[in-house]
DNA sequence: GAGCAGTGGGAATGCGCTTTCCCGCTTTGC
DNA sequence: GCAAAGCGGGAAAGCGCATTCCCACTGCTC
């Protein structure tokens, strides 16, 4: 009843499981061509499959790659995973799966699970935090990766560089640059802009939307504006809305048309920056919600360029970042060389409809 | 260098091996209080951490649930990945990720490789196929899971059962009433509906696809229609998309109304139903993208409520679904019981701005 | 005070596989 | 023709842990 094992293979092909073993998994040494046929004869007479645990065990290593994301049902990660997913099949590894909602000491304790399972890498999805609250957390999920790598483990992390390593012995990162992407895309917009500037940003502390918000600052500065008030607020969408429902309220102060309203639109228009696509997609169903129009009241934008997102109207602004290719990147290369070192990754700043001027037809 | 063994904590400890695995595990048997705490120290001090293998290999089950999708970053299956993980998490457990893209024979590879790692559970979330070039790899993949299932594993199924299954032994299937909810849908389309309707469907044999598509007729007929015209495409947003082109050329043909028109929409306006709401949006695209207006030209409903699509415009009318709920039903209970059978879950079918009438003014 | 169950701990076995080591054989080199 | 090298195969030793079995010892009962 339970599976078969090589032993048992073994004996029905009348060999020993020395030599089973040899045939039935590349080894270096490979036995005669017609032992080789009986075994493989026994092996799928009995629907053999070799246990993975004890292979595991034997050679040390498992042939796994642990993922760590804040929420699979998140497109920004679930995009990445499938990165990651395609990577871990050319390794011909299989991925394990652990959700944190971001938080330090689930992470750690998803790296222990991990490293109790022996994966042969870890790959990090998650923005780090930079919150004194998490500053115990952090230090204690550096300690546990610190370890993992001495023992031999190899991670890849996205974005930066885990907060507090010690070595950079078997890290990987893939370099993320948000900064300077947010710096292009804030240039872009400050070229046709006239109006105030606005961020919608995530907690304080979360160092990916820290970034996108230092750099969308400093690419106002480089025109000539002067820094744009940050909201903090979630970083999914229900942040988004949140801090939409707030700015709907200040534009309907001063001078947001109204529902019917013709006129052309008054020239200091806000303009919105949110941190992340889902974030801007949450803001603009507020503004939606109190009768404002986006672009013609606001304009906004994104970040990340979500696939999913791409067919909503008005089209989003944002910026557009290989998600895919970053999962595949950040997964550290298979047995060889310990691939420690750094990696960047292009993005692009993609201006669509949500930024348009507002007097402008709608192109599409 | 390497991890510490249990042998080595049980040294430090100055006891036997079996005493620390006992302390260290909830075993039946619970050393002194002074004995466990001297382990306890010793484990922590050489910062241990159990080999899960090596404890798999032992108690032959591996804490380990292997969930198969088509595609992790399509938002269907990441909602219901979320849910695996969640109940994943409650039986303390992690999930093993492998993606497919529905290919039969990826399946089958995949409950293998889960089998070799001694799963203690799969899960199978994507939709079967019942195509006669596919045959040959269900029976396979039927196979295969009875072998697992013959071994101990538990399967669970979202959907259908698994085409093919020789015994109930071990299976759990949550049931989606994709038939009768798309039935409820083609009524109360038909209720506010005069004109044609037209049915955009995945590949021919896709089960959940096929499933939908007769549940949509039978409602039709249900209401006195005479059934719907049904395109075969992909299962995916490009297939919305490229039957969406087909149905603008016929929509033009017969009386769509071009870019600037503003005459009340003609009477007989095409009603699409997508098999799914990312069809449904790939298909709103490319009507757009000829100018056409939704729900103004044609209206349109999907199927599935993904949650990331809700913030779209004009708001899809669709059938609301727990996928979450879904995912975390599909998980076979922990250690107890074979949980063999079979739990429902309900859907909603879900009205909004993409088939209104088209005369009625924009709700939100 | 002898026999008993009960208790806390250790020795040893095995989970299924890989891999080193060894052994007998054939092939090569001089 | 003989030693040395090479090769194909098997025996056996782990990999790190759980667990069964066993043993020494305590605390009882009669």
């Amino acid at each position: 009843m339970a599976a078969s094992t090589l032993t048992e293979v073994a004996r029905l092909a009348g060999v020993s499981p020395a030599t089973a073993s040899r045939v039935l998994n590349g080894s270096a040494r490979t036995p005669g061509p017609d032992i080789a046929e009986r075994v493989r004869k026994a092996a799928d007479s009995l629907g053999y499959i070799p246990n993975a645990q004890a292979q595991g065990l034997a050679k040390s290593s498992s042939g796994l790659i642990g993922l760590i994301v804040h929420d699979i049902a998140d497109p920004y990660f679930s995009a990445i995973a499938r990165g990651v997913q395609t990577a871990a099949r050319h390794q011909n590894k299989m991925v394990l799966l652990a959700t944190t909602a971001g938080s330090p000491a689930d992470e750690r304790a998803a790296v222990a699970a991990f490293a109790a399972r022996r994966a042969d890498s870890i790959v990090i999805a998650g923005s780090r935090s930079a919150r004194t609250a998490d500053q115990l957390g952090n230090a204690e999920l550096a300690a546990e990766l610190d370890r993992y790598c001495r023992n031999g483990g190899q991670v890849g992390v996205v974005g930066h560089a885990v907060v507090g390593a010690e070595s950079d012995e078997g890290y990987h990162v893939v370099e993320v640059p948000n900064e300077e992407l947010a710096a292009e895309l804030a240039r872009e917009l400050a070229a046709s802009h006239a109006g105030e500037f606005v961020i919608i940003a995530g907690p304080e502390g979360l160092l990916t939307s820290d970034d996108r918000v230092r750099g969308f600052q400093r690419g106002l500065a480089d025109a000539g504006f002067s820094p744009a008030d940050v909201l903090h607020t979630g970083f999914d969408r229900t942040g988004g809305y949140e801090a939409g429902l707030e700015l709907a309220a200040r534009i309907g102060a001063h001078g947001g048309n109204g529902e019917g309203g013709t006129e052309a639109a008054a020239p200091p228009r806000l303009c919105i920056f949110a941190v992340n696509d889902v974030m801007a997609i949450g803001a603009t169903a507020a503004l939606r919600s109190k009768g404002l129009r986006v672009p013609r009241d606001a304009a906004i934008a994104g970040f990340d360029d979500i696939e999913t997102l791409r067919d909503f109207r008005p089209a989003l602004s944002t910026v557009r970042l290989p998600l895919e290719e970053i999962g595949r990147l950040a997964v550290p290369a298979g047995s060889g060389h310990a691939a420690a070192g750094t990696v960047g990754v292009k993005g692009e700043v993609t201006l669509r409809r949500s930024t348009e001027r507002a007097g402008e037809p709608a192109s599409s």
